[in-house]
DNA sequence: TACCTGAGTTCGGTTAGCAGAGCCAGTATG
DNA sequence: CATACTGGCTCTGCTAACCGAACTCAGGTA
C-alpha cells in the first residue's frame, strides 16, 4: 500500500490512491479487466518484476480489488489465480477516464490500441458526469469540500482558480479546510 | 516520467499514467483543481519533499496539464505560479472516478472530505458511462481491444472473465493483441 | 524416482523518495 | 550602500522501491 499521501483520509483520491497508486498496480487492474487472471500471464504481458507482482497483487486482494481463488488444470497441480471482485469490476470507470484522457489529451503516433464499449451493444464508451440521472458537461466539474462547520460556500467557486495573488490567505485548497 | 509501462504506447492507460503515474501526482492535480497555483503552497498542503514536487510540477508542465505563469505580488519578485491547462481541467473526470470508487469501496472512518459538485447547480456528481447522449450503466463498461487485422470478436467478451483453464491460449488480454 | 511447470523468492545493483540543510535572486528597508 | 526577507528551488546522505537474473518450491505426471 502506498499509505495515505498528505495524511488526510478523509480525503477519498487520497484513499483510492492508497490502493491504487503504485507502480503498476493500475496496469494489473487493466489486464484484470482485459480477462487475465494468472500469474505468468500477468507477467508475461506487463513485462513487470515477478517480485513487483507479487507484492501489488497482494495489495489488491487486501484492498478488495482481486480476489485469489483456487484452480485445476487439466494437468499440473492446483493453483491460485487472481478475480476481479465487484469493486475490482468498479475500477472500469476509472480506466474509462484515464483512458479517455489519454486519447484526447497524449494521442499515440499509432492507430489507438483498445477502447471501452458497452458490454451489451458494443457502442463506444465515453466518461460522463451526471447529476442523479441527467448527465453533466465535465467542464462542470468542481471539487468541494465538505464542511463540517464555519462553511464558506464561496471557497469552493470557480474564483478559487485564478491568480493567488489576490487574497493569498484563501488560496489554500478547499479541500484542506474540510 | 513513468515511461510507457508494458512498453505498448498505443495503449491509453499507459500513455496517462506515464504523465499521471508517479507518486504524488495525482494529488498536485487535486489541488491544482482546487485552487493551488503556487509552489510553496502546493508543498504545504500535500507535505511533500520540495524536490518531488519540483520534479513533478515539471513532469505536469511537460505532460500540458499545467502551464507557469509569471505573476507578481505586492511585494516582493516576480514568481512563477502553476495552472491547469484545459487538458488539466479534463483530469477533473479521473479524480471524480477515483474519489467515487474510494466512496463506495474504501469507506473511511471519519465523514467525507470532500466530492465534486456540478460548478452552476451545486449537485453532487457521480462518475457514468455515456454512449453518445446515453447514460450507460457503468456495470456494462468493457475494454475492446482495437483489431488492425485477425480480429476476434470473443476476446473481449465477458466469457474472458472466467477461469483461465478452459482456453489457456485465449487467456491472453485482448488488449495484448491488439 | 526424475522431470515439469507455474508461482513465487532471493540477491546484488540501480533508481526513486525522503528529511534536513543550504542556496539563489529579486525586492524592500534602514 | 548593506542587510534582511521570502518563495522557489538545489544539494546531500540515507532509506525504500524497483529491476534483472538466478534460484527455489511444490504438487502432479511419466
Amino acid at each position: 500500500m502506498l499509505g495515505i499521501l498528505g495524511g488526510d483520509d478523509r480525503c477519498p483520491i487520497a484513499r483510492s490512491l492508497d490502493v491504487l497508486g503504485e507502480k503498476w498496480t493500475l496496469m494489473i487492474v487493466r489486464d484484470a479487466l482485459a480477462g487475465t487472471t494468472r500469474f505468468s500471464r500477468f507477467q508475461e504481458s506487463l513485462g513487470i518484476p515477478r517480485e513487483v507482482l507479487t507484492a501489488r497483487l497482494a495489495t489488491l486482494v487486501e484492498g478488495g480489488v482481486l480476489e485469489r481463488r483456487s484452480y485445476k488444470p487439466e494437468s499440473g497441480r492446483a493453483r491460485d489465480e487472481y478475480v476481479l471482485t465487484g469493486a475490482g469490476q468498479e475500477l472500469a470507470m476509472v480506466l474509462l477516464a484515464l483512458g479517455d484522457w489519454a486519447d484526447r489529451n497524449r494521442p499515440s503516433s499509432a492507430p489507438a490500441g483498445m477502447r471501452f464499449v458497452d458490454a451489451e451493444t458494443g457502442e463506444r464508451l465515453a466518461p460522463a458526469a451526471r447529476a442523479g440521472d441527467r448527465l453533466v458537461d465535465p467542464e462542470r466539474i468542481r471539487p468541494e469540500a465538505v464542511p463540517p462547520e464555519h462553511a464558506r460556500p464561496e471557497d469552493a467557486q470557480p474564483e478559487n482558480a485564478q491568480p493567488e495573488n489576490a487574497r493569498p490567505e484563501d488560496s489554500r485548497p478547499a479541500l484542506e479546510r474540510a
